[in-house]
DNA sequence: AAGCCTTAGTGTAAATCTTCAACTAAGTTA
DNA sequence: TAACTTAGTTGAAGATTTACACTAAGGCTT
């Protein structure tokens, strides 16, 4: 760097998280009240600044913000893009590290009763693109929706917004509720099966149903299996 | 964000941008040798703070430090994640949002005569795992490469490598340096045009192959355009 | 000027992949 | 015990992809 660079400035930098989970009724994001300013009393995506005197690094950071939000320690957890402007953030230059997590519905019922009107899980209607929120994170939320809607149709994103252990209908159906379309059952094992993510929970069968399924749980909770072909 | 936020510190925020050109031998990517500590004359990924004064956001500022080092304005530039941590910068805790961008030969063979032994174009040998690089630029640098690796599988990422205007032959030899093996030509023109990011230029041939081929240039040269399938 | 050569561009049959309807299986319910 | 519902599987038909072989268009050599 010459050192012209060394005028240059550091700017506001903070985690935020588009965290998401799904309902029959289509996937939720959680939203905050902002209890200071800028845009105090706003709803917005949870975040926060980053701690160097606890954050190791940037995971780290927004783990932390994700369990003090949730209670959920290591859901599947995704850097979705870095913004940066002039023009986010009233205080000045602001960088916002945006992260997109997903939670099963597991998770999210066992913090419904803590929630108390300062966060919610809100229902994304259409394209998500009627939400205002504080600061640019209505766009921030509107970009992590479509990489979301991008990567169901090829990888095995939709397994991680289920709980740990699932049935294969199950898992269809987190599919076809993100694709907004019916898949053929058949079509849909073989393409699962050659994608290789899942392994099947040894002795264990779902009696929800009248066939008896077997249960099956991700290889890696923490990364996304790609089909060689979209769906 | 709660009060607690407030005690928060500013980091240390960079843009840094792995610039790739294509040889035929293959990749190659531009490293600049750091003047000043730390690292003083090791080399490294093109980078620089961001200048509150000029850089609107992000992307002006990857763009700003993209012309200085390589005079070139509006080449493809993707955003490729953003790294951050007390680890990886001495002076303090440091975040880097790392840009991957793609020149074309001719741009490359523009700047040559400017780098003057401060900067050069390092090809890439094998997997580039072999470098050894400021901060943690090698591991970013390795992440950038399995990023263009991917891409090249289902995308028209490629196509960003070459002049503005080119024949099929030359994109395909450029999906083949990449990919590391010989693709069809029938079927190779078929996915292209099924793809679509492509458009002929209305009058203009290429006359340096026996038969005259009809030249192309890219629909968008910001995009990439995606695969149904991977190659 | 003609023939040869090299590369561009295209056609199509064979191979492969995907779809989806229909079947069998395993329980629960009535 | 039969009926019903869901799980799991099979295989034929249809769709897609591959890749060889062909035609085309120029430049080069004789």
């Amino acid at each position: 760097m010459t050192s012209h660079d060394n005028d240059a400035f550091k700017p506001i930098a903070t985690v935020d998280l588009a965290i998401f989970s799904l309902s029959p009724a289509g996937l939720s994001v959680l939203l905050v009240r902002r209890a200071n300013a800028p845009f105090s009393g706003d709803w917005a995506l949870p975040g926060g600044w980053i701690h160097i005197d606890e954050d190791a690094d940037l995971e780290a950071a927004a783990r932390r913000v994700l369990k003090e939000k949730t209670g959920v320690e290591t859901p599947y957890l995704e850097q979705l893009q870095t913004t940066g402007g002039r023009s986010r953030d009233p205080r000045g230059w602001s960088i916002s590290i945006v992260y997109i997590a997903l939670l099963s519905a597991d998770d999210v019922a066992d913090r419904q009763d803590g929630l108390a009107g300062e966060a919610e899980w809100r229902p994304i209607e259409g394209e998500g693109a009627g939400l205002s929120l504080a600061f640019d994170h209505a766009v921030l939320l509107k970009e992590a929706l479509g990489r979301i809607r991008s990567k169901v149709e090829y990888s095995s994103l939709p397994g991680h917004l289920l709980p740990v252990h699932f049935t294969l209908s199950e898992l269809q159906s987190v599919y076809e509720t993100l694709l907004g379309r019916k898949l053929d059952k058949s079509a849909f094992r073989k393409r699962v099966a050659e994608a290789d993510f899942l392994e099947p929970v040894e002795g264990e069968m779902r009696r929800a149903s009248n066939r008896p399924a077997q249960m099956f749980r991700l290889k890696d909770a923490q990364s996304l299996a790609l089909f060689d072909r979209r769906i």
